[in-house]
DNA sequence: GAGTATGTTATATG
DNA sequence: GCATATAACATACT
């Protein structure tokens, strides 16, 4: 599911559906999803609290409770659902809410990557992690001054939740695609006017994905996420795809388009 | 069975 | 200690 626009669609989802109810209830159903709290802790400090909205770091979610928040990491396959007074929960959930109109929302996650957890602000949620800005809110110029400070490949550059957060391996390929920048350039080697064009795709391609609420059929033409796939022709003419590993992760480029400077 | 997967982090290495 | 690279985590699917 999520790299930082999923979790932004997850987070207006939380908002619409929870904001404003109570938390009577809650049943930790694996206890390895939770992260740097105990379960005895956890339960006491979220039940009875009330839900007043819902707010994103990245790929970071937070509940906003009435007092602190509760954090919400989906890892690969993460997600959050509404379910209605009775409704069966989901095969993988791994911790149930009950609120006080009896409906339920389940923390649901197949592989486990996911965490929840506790924090008393984002802000020291933020600094405890290490994250670096968002990758919606970060400046042109402070985008640049951290790139340079790295001599690794571009891509592993955009992966560094460090660096920047909420790019993952889909839309780092998507941004190196449209910046035509190759994805192993070194990060401190390149230009300052190409680690600009790579800021203003990475907005670019993030915004595009909220607006057409991440279903890449629905992005405009030219949108490598539209037919990610070794093989298959670029539609600017003479590359074809190409696959590689970067940093362990897959991936997706345009030799022709994207050349290594 | 092998290989792959939208993520993070502990561990290894230089 | 720092920067970087790699393995490991758990499960589903092709």
């Amino acid at each position: 599911m999520p790299e930082l626009p999923e979790v932004e669609m997850v987070r207006r989802y939380a908002e619409e559906q929870c904001k404003g109810r109570t938390i009577i209830n809650v049943r930790v159903l694996d206890e390895g999803i939770l992260v740097g709290v105990s379960r005895s802790v956890f339960v006491r400090s979220v039940q009875g609290r009330q839900i007043i909205g819902a707010s994103r770091h990245g790929k970071q979610l937070f509940l906003n409770l009435r007092k602190g928040f509760l954090t919400v990491h989906l890892g690969m396959t993460g997600d959050i659902l509404m379910l209605e007074r009775g409704e069966r929960s989901p095969s993988h959930a791994r911790t149930l809410f009950t609120f006080d109109d009896a409906t339920r929302l389940a923390y649901d996650d197949p592989r486990k990557f996911g965490a929840l957890g506790l924090a008393s602000s984002m802000a020291d949620f933020v600094k405890e992690h290490h994250l670096g800005p968002d990758a919606l809110k970060v400046s042109k110029k402070e985008f640049v001054a951290r790139a340079q400070g790295s001599h690794r490949a571009i891509k592993s550059v955009l992966l560094d939740q460090h660096v920047i957060a909420g790019v993952g391996n889909l839309y780092a390929d998507e941004s190196l695609f449209q910046s035509k920048i190759h994805p192993l350039a070194a990060s401190n080697e390149l230009p300052v006017e190409a680690l600009e064009r790579i800021w203003a795709q990475v907005r670019h391609v993030l915004n595009a994905s909220i607006r057409v609420s991440t279903d890449f059929q629905m992005l405009p033409e030219g949108f490598l996420l539209r037919s990610r796939a070794a093989g298959s022709p670029c539609h600017r003419g003479n590359g074809i795809f190409q696959s590689i590993k970067v940093g362990g992760r897959t991936t997706i480029f345009c030799p022709a388009c994207q050349k290594l400077i």
